[in-house]
DNA sequence: AAGGGATTGTAGCAACTGCTACATTATTGG
DNA sequence: CCAATAATGTAGCAGTTGCTACAATCCCTT
C-alpha cells in the first residue's frame, strides 16, 4: 500500500496555497482552510512557516514568481507591428478567462500594497517589474523608444483593466480611441 | 416639525463608521470595532442596518456619496489650459496627504469590486462614473473632445495612481513622457 | 540497534466573529 | 396618564481565529 506519507516542505505547500489563495482570496485566508487546501494541519502551516504573516508573505513572493515564469512563458512568437497591436495582445491576455482568478488577486495585492501590509508592496512592485520587461520585450521592432513606450502602455493597461474591473470597461476603451494617443497607439512618430 | 432629537440613526452612526473604516480598512473591519468607533455596541448597529452584509453596503454606498459632493465642491475655480495641465491637477489632487486614506480605501474597493463583494461594484462604478463627469468638466474649453479627452485621461491617471501604489511612481511618470502629452510634459523636472 | 533530531498528531486556549434572546428604558400618540 | 412602540443594555451562543503544549512518530546517523 503506498499510503506514503509523503514529506512536506514550504516547495510542496506552496503551489497547493497559491491554488486556494487564487480561488478564494488573500484577505480571508485563514490557517485551517489553507491547510486543508495544501491537505495538512494549520499546525504544519506553523511549523513550517513560523507564523501567518511569513506565510502570507512567503505565499506572495511565491506567487509573484509563478507570475515572471507564467510571462517568461507567453513570450508572443512574432513581436507585434503596432503599439496599438502590443497593448491589445497585451489586454486580451489579460481579459483571459483563464487569467481572471489572478486579476482578481491582483487587485487585492494592490489593496494589501496602498495599507503597507508586509509582503504586499514587494510582490506587487515585482510582478509590475516584470511585466513592464515581458512589455519591453513585446514592443514593435521598430518602435522609436520601446523604454517608454512600454511604461506608457502599461499605465494605460492598467488603468484599462482597473476600469474594466469596476464596471467601466467601455470609459477605458472609449477614452483610448477618442485622443490623439491613436496616432502613438499607432506606433507613429509624433509630428506634433 | 418632526421629531425633535433621535438619538442614534444610520444618519448620525454613518460618518463615524465611514471614518473608522477610511482609518482601518474594510476588509478587516467587524462589528465591536464599528461599534465603538460609533459610539455605540454591536447590537445597535444590527438592530439599525440588519445585519453586517448591509451595514457594509449602505457604508460604501455613503463613503461614495461623500466622496461624489467632495468632488463637486472641488471643482477648479479656473479651467486649465491644456490636458496636460487638467490632467496635473487631478493627479495633484488624488496625491495629497489627505487623500490618502481615501486612496487606501479605494483599492480594497476595487479589490472587492473584482472579487463581486455585495455593495463594492455599485460603490466603485458611482465613484469612477462621477470622477468622469468631474473631470470632464475640468478639461480645457477648447478642448477638440472634452469627453473623449476626459475618459483618456482618466484611465491614464488610474493608472498612474496604481502604479504609484505598488512603488513605480517613476515608471508612470517616464511613461507619461512618451505619451502624446510629451509635448507639454518634456522639459519638466522629475519629481518623486 | 540505539539515539536523536526532524516531522507530525491531538487537544486545547483565549480572543474574537456575527448574531440573538431577553429585559429594560425612553418616547410618543391617544 | 397610559399603553404602545422605538431604542438600548446585558448576556450569551456557536463557530472561527492564530497559536501553543505535549506527546508521538518518523528517518538518518552512528
Amino acid at each position: 500500500m503506498p499510503s506514503t506519507k509523503t514529506q512536506m516542505s514550504k516547495e510542496t505547500l506552496l503551489p497547493k496555497l497559491a491554488a486556494h489563495v487564487l480561488q478564494h482570496g488573500l484577505g480571508g485566508a485563514s490557517l485551517r482552510p489553507l491547510a486543508k487546501a495544501a491537505e495538512t494541519s494549520d499546525r504544519m502551516l506553523l511549523y513550517h512557516f513560523g507564523n501567518k504573516e511569513a506565510l502570507i508573505r512567503e505565499l506572495l513572493a511565491y506567487i509573484a514568481e509563478v507570475y515572471s515564469t507564467a510571462l517568461d512563458m507567453a513570450l508572443g512568437d512574432s513581436r507585434p507591428k503596432t503599439r496599438k497591436e502590443c497593448f491589445e495582445r497585451v489586454l486580451a491576455q489579460g481579459r483571459q478567462p483563464a487569467m481572471q482568478p489572478f486579476m482578481v488577486l491582483w487587485w487585492e495585492i494592490v489593496a494589501g500594497s496602498a495599507r503597507g501590509l508586509p509582503g504586499y508592496g514587494e510582490a506587487a512592485g515585482e510582478m509590475i517589474t516584470k511585466q513592464l520587461e515581458w512589455l519591453q520585450s513585446q514592443m514593435p521592432a521598430d518602435d522609436p523608444d520601446p523604454e517608454g513606450g512600454a511604461r506608457y502602455l502599461l499605465t494605460l493597461l492598467e488603468g484599462t483593466l482597473m476600469l474594466g474591473t469596476v464596471g467601466h470597461k467601455q470609459t477605458a476603451l472609449e477614452g483610448l480611441l477618442a485622443s490623439s494617443l491613436a496616432s502613438s497607439l499607432a506606433g507613429e512618430p509624433k509630428g506634433d
